[in-house]
DNA sequence: ATGTTAAAAGGGGTTTTTCCTGTTAGTACT
DNA sequence: AGTACTAACAGGAAAAACCCCTTTTAACAT
């Protein structure tokens, strides 16, 4: 019986060499071919006549990097088997890999067995998403409209929150009353869930809303 | 003759699986211990009477991560040989850790030649840096002098400030006075320049200094 | 027309932060 | 032993931040 031919794309190669052996630990399956980013992929899939049956498509990688490349993929070789293998459960990430259809988010934490189970779901059922994802999924439609929706005068506070100003500077610059800006402040302290300026500075930055 | 033990402190277990796997291919070295965070690590170091010949600990990690670890094993097991296997090459943490007497720091991306080399140079000459952190080392002697020099207690403090914490609470985490806690607060608004707690979060933010 | 909602503003209060000016204890250098 | 420096701690007070509750105004939807 042939064995089913998997590439590996990731740029760690401390990584992409450990996974290929414990790859080649389970019967039906040989790492064909291993690259270290999405650049290389594409050469590949454009040139090779015979395709991976499985892709693993890491995200954070230099060039070109796992959305890039999925997007392409997702355009020009529809039929290629992605099962994306990322560090974090960043949930943009999770949803965009999925729309662009990857058949698969796993995180690297994942367990060998877990892992096995998700390279023979892919191939033999078309799908896998581990717990994380689909938690991750059912909560992006639980809020789905709700996310924190910040006005255009709320994102510009938040800079001035971030410019290590006080909220008397705040109201003056904003020609708005300090009772007002206390407003604001209590106001995205309850959208925010955050207990105090600091807060606010942080969810500003974690969430790209002010230029560092 | 005698294997030298090794052991793995990734929460990552596919990554830590297939590392084993690899540092088993090689001879004279055997993982007798695999952990997924520094907490398991500390608790087995403090009950086994033979340490571990190296300790390859991750960086991110839940429950406790690897500056954490670090910290505590730089007073507890001043002995143990730490090799810092990260995912990225961000200065701060690369100084943090060799501050904190880690023997070596290597990112994820080596291939696995490099990694041999890595451990062997740790076990035998007591140190390696690899090319990328032996430049940051490079850059930070350049600029060394002129940057605030911040004293560990002091980053506690300010990782504590980013974390939406009153001056109280901190005082508590930290086990001092609220007075004392209030000295710090002064003398690092002088030391960096700010007027407030965003300031000092976002100067915290600006220079890695804490974990977003 | 009228209820609904959101932005702006204010009154008045508590808590936290910020800013002084000290004291004490330990360490380090000479 | 004397000097210098630092971390830890304190009292007291002003400023800022935080919290609740109410009012005005204007836009808007039915």
């Amino acid at each position: 019986m042939k064995k089913h031919k998997i590439v590996i794309v990731d740029d760690h190669l401390l990584f992409s060499n450990s996974l290929k052996k414990l790859i080649e630990g389970f019967a039906d399956y040989e790492v064909t071919k291993q690259m270290s980013n999405g650049r290389e992929l594409i050469a590949y899939l454009g040139k090779e006549s015979s395709p991976p049956d499985l892709v693993l498509l890491d995200v954070k990688m230099p060039v070109m990097d796992g959305k890039e490349t999925m997007e392409y993929i997702s355009i020009h070789f529809p039929n290629v088997n992605v099962l994306v293998l990322s560090m974090d459960d960043d949930e943009a990430t999770i949803i965009y890999m999925l729309r662009k259809g990857a058949k698969g988010y796993i995180l690297k934490d994942i367990d060998p067995e877990k892992f096995k189970e998700a390279v023979e779901n892919v191939l033999h059922r078309g799908f896998y998403h581990s717990e994380r994802v689909s938690a991750v999924l059912l909560g992006e439609i639980n809020k789905g409209a709700n996310e924190a929706q910040l006005s255009d005068r709320e994102l510009v506070f938040l800079d001035l929150v971030c410019s290590d100003k006080t909220y008397k500077e705040i109201a003056g610059e904003m020609y708005l009353s300090p009772k007002t800006i206390d407003g604001y402040r209590a106001n995205l302290f309850k959208k925010l869930n955050v207990k105090s300026r600091v807060g606010l500075a942080m969810y500003a930055i974690k969430n790209g809303l002010v230029n560092i």
